[in-house]
DNA sequence: CGATTCCCCTGATAGC
DNA sequence: TGCTATCAGGGGAATC
């Protein structure tokens, strides 16, 4: 699913968008729209793609007549970048015509992609991202910044790494490869975690994350970029959905347990 | 107010 | 084989 590196590699491949315009929007999906699709037809065109930036796993363009796009792919949503209106992938959703004989494909098998459109003023509020946490892979997220956050938090260090309100940007598969580089139970209560437990979570939050982004995102389910093509990430995960299956440090057969109703792979011999 | 549950949706997989 | 049941999951809303 998209998380910080796939929403990051998109926004990359999508600057070629900045400077076009907004021509025109149809879709077979109208429910993943706000406001309704309608209004959010009618507003979006002839508007001028000024910039598009990531906020956690947020897409955000900034339109021209100070609106903001926000976009949210949730589970399996992605863009496809087109010459024409020849759906690139079966499940291709909502159709952006853009300036420049381009067309903007929205891919989203179960429909769960959010797109919001908003004044530019009341955007933060609107979409949600103004309770959003630091940015992981941002300067100002530092191992200080990660105590100050985490040190009256109880419960589980996973529902914490989970928690876009803390960290921002990481999903199930980060989490579980994040809690396994640092050699720690994804269910560490967080208050029983010593300093050097702090150390390692924060280098593998950086570490993690950056390498995400280096091999252009984790590809195991729909995944893809704006050219349809794969990540790389997936060749190199180390517990996400390895459960039963050896430990590649030990040999352990790894376990699976439920942490927030999400499956969390660990390998119990090296994650204490 | 924090923690938990439900819900949205489709495709893959398990079970019979 | 072919059907049905279950599972997967981000985040917002509803509920406890």
């Amino acid at each position: 699913m998209p998380e910080l590196p796939e929403v990051e590699t998109q926004v990359r491949d999508l600057q070629a968008l900045v400077g076009r315009k907004i021509l025109d929007l149809t879709s077979d999906t109208p429910k993943s729209f706000r406001p309704d699709f309608k209004e959010f037809q009618r507003k979006i065109r002839n508007k001028k793609i000024l910039a598009i930036e990531r906020r956690a796993k947020f897409i955000v363009f900034t339109l021209s007549q100070n609106l903001k796009l926000v976009v949210h792919f949730r589970m399996t949503g992605h863009f496809l970048l087109a010459q024409d209106f020849i759906p690139l992938e079966k499940a291709i959703r909502h159709f952006f015509k853009i300036s420049g004989g381009i067309v903007l494909q929205f891919s989203d098998i179960r429909k769960f992609g959010t797109l919001v459109l908003c004044e530019e003023k009341s955007h933060l509020k609107v979409c949600g991202l103004a309770k959003l946490g630091v940015e992981p892979l941002g300067e100002s997220f530092t191992l200080p910044v990660l105590r100050e956050i985490l040190q009256n938090k109880k419960g589980k260090l996973k529902a914490a790494l989970l928690d876009q309100t803390l960290v921002a940007g990481i999903g199930n598969i980060y989490a579980d490869e994040i809690c396994f580089g640092a050699s720690l139970h994804p269910a560490s209560l967080i208050q029983n975690l010593e300093p050097q437990d702090f150390k390692n979570l924060f280098q593998e939050i950086k570490k993690q994350l950056r390498k995400g982004v280096r091999n252009r995102g984790t590809t195991i389910g729909e995944y893809r970029d704006t050219r349809g093509r794969g990540g790389k990430n997936q060749n190199t995960l180390m517990a996400y959905k390895r459960h039963g299956l050896p430990c590649k440090i030990c040999g352990t057969k790894m376990r699976k347990i439920k942490i927030v109703q999400r499956t969390t792979s660990f390998c119990p011999k090296c994650q204490k």
